[in-house]
DNA sequence: TGAAATAGTACCAAAACAGTACTATATTGT
DNA sequence: ACAATATAGTACTGTTTTGGTACTATTTCA
């Protein structure tokens, strides 16, 4: 349906609220801050954790920071984390993939969209946005 | 998951191939020539008839044919009726969806890239496309 | 009148999405 | 030491979307 899922969307709130202050910030309190599923929340940002975008500090008056600069986190970045890695086009990676591929017409202008919509995510980083 | 709908992939080629030729082509013509499978094709063919993108020829020998002229049909327009119209995140129309709109750091940069892809998306037509 | 085409629905299985639940483990404060 | 508060890991579930099929009616040409 060419749009972010809800877990993208929630991810780069998450990212903006850590990318906005240095103490580590917990799973609840950013739940509560924006009034989003705790649950959810917390498998986000589990996630960007095993991703190495974000550092968890365990325990009491632990929570989450970046583990990078805002400067070094791209939407893509993001994206690659909580959606698949984008893929506007199946073929636009592997044309094998392509049932037609020597008589489509389609494929390289659907893969010159891919480009720029990829290269604007990667120009796009947390700092941009916050 | 920000990747283009079968539906809207074979709706770029059955639109291509109609550009491509003056006389009405059918549904199972067009079917054959991919290996697409024949009835999604067709149920395709329905929808961008009845947006108007194409003109349908009933009977026998008849088939479709485009209703304007390919410069006029841009990609926006395609997804806009095979897919829904593309809402890169729901608050990009209509911020009253949005919870947290007060305090949400994300929204104005989501519009921006929103409205950076619809552009491209509007600026690529058919006749590009081909 | 019959063959070949579109028109209009309605349906279905599989996958993805959004969200929940549960158990284990680590760290801090008392 | 131990309770409270966190993350870690994993598995589950209901709902929606996707991809595709089926069926009936209508139009047109030969």
């Amino acid at each position: 349906m060419l749009k972010l899922s809800k877990k993208t969307d929630y991810a780069i709130i998450l990212l903006c609220h850590l990318g906005d202050v240095d103490a580590p910030v917990s799973a609840q309190e950013i739940a509560g801050n924006y009034q989003l599923p705790q649950p959810m929340v917390a498998n986000i940002l589990k996630q960007l954790g095993a991703a190495g975008l974000i550092q968890s500090v365990r325990g009491q008056n632990g929570g989450y920071v970046l583990a990078r600069n805002a400067e070094s986190i791209s939407l893509s970045d993001i994206i690659s984390v909580t959606d698949n890695p984008f893929n506007l086009v199946e073929c636009a990676h592997d044309e094998e993939l392509c049932k037609v591929h020597q008589c489509c017409p389609t494929r390289q202008p659907l893969v010159t969209l891919h480009r720029s919509i990829q290269r604007f995510m990667e120009d796009m980083t947390l700092s941009t946005i916050i």
